[in-house]
DNA sequence: CTTGACCTTGTCACCGGCGTCAAGCTTTAC
DNA sequence: GTAAAGCTTGACGCCGGTGACAAGGTCAAG
């Protein structure tokens, strides 16, 4: 198939497949004049990307579990590589959320001491 | 007191007062041969913005403040534009606090799908 | 033959907060 | 007198993931 049903079948522009391509994560044979050809491990793969971007992963931290892929893995995040990525994102979420944490009482605090009373009336706005 | 002093002062770099001047946030007279001049109260908006910026607020965020301080208030976070600010920011954070736990049991998720029994061993890494 | 849908490469724009360099002035220190 | 430090404006670069546009090639249907 080329670029445009490949970009309606994963849920992508052609735009960002030309990207991921640029990027190394995608690979693409070529017709005699010139238009890229995929298949169907190529879905695959960009639905693969697609999930992992979903949930905040960069392009980069994609790689090892596109490789997983072509290795012939049927889950790309079934490879030490991925297992290991998995892990780092894991635990940046958790310093963020950390540091987020932080952040707000930090924040509470300026406010407190800016304003004091102001802070009384409600929290959270959960 | 020139750039160079202020910068060294407000603990910032004199490329980015002339950013912050250039946003609106700050503003010099010149002296004679063009250099800009500032004053104590400059030394206070600047550090009120470096205050803000370190728990994740916007040049723009900031703004309020920084009018808030220049009409008088000894705290530039005592107008009600600034309260605004402060609690725009809580329920801006409050919302990123819960985006990153939702992603993380997103993430825990698609890990334990595609790796199972990964997860079992660690969590959290805190 | 022509229209229109699809493809190609290449480039600029975005967002925030500057860093960094260029090219030229002024002031300060010795 | 001169070199170093400090000042000026202007402009590009960064980071991530595209969107949007330009200027063209290709191909199927009418």
């Amino acid at each position: 198939m080329r670029i445009g049903e490949l970009a309606r079948r994963a849920g992508v522009s052609p735009r960002a497949l030309r990207y991921y391509e640029q990027r190394g994560l995608i690979r693409s044979r070529r017709s005699a004049n010139g238009y890229r050809e995929y298949d169907e491990s190529d879905v695959r793969i960009v639905t693969e990307i697609r999930e992992l971007m979903s949930v905040g992963f960069t392009l980069d931290d994609a790689r090892p579990f596109v490789d997983c892929l072509r290795s012939g893995h049927s889950s790309g995040g079934s490879c030490p590589e991925s297992v290991a990525v998995y892990r780092r994102k894991l635990a940046e979420i958790d310093r963020q959320i950390r540091d987020l944490l932080a952040r707000r009482s930090e924040v509470a605090a300026q406010f407190a001491d800016a304003c004091p009373g102001c802070l009384l009336t409600r929290r959270g706005e959960s």
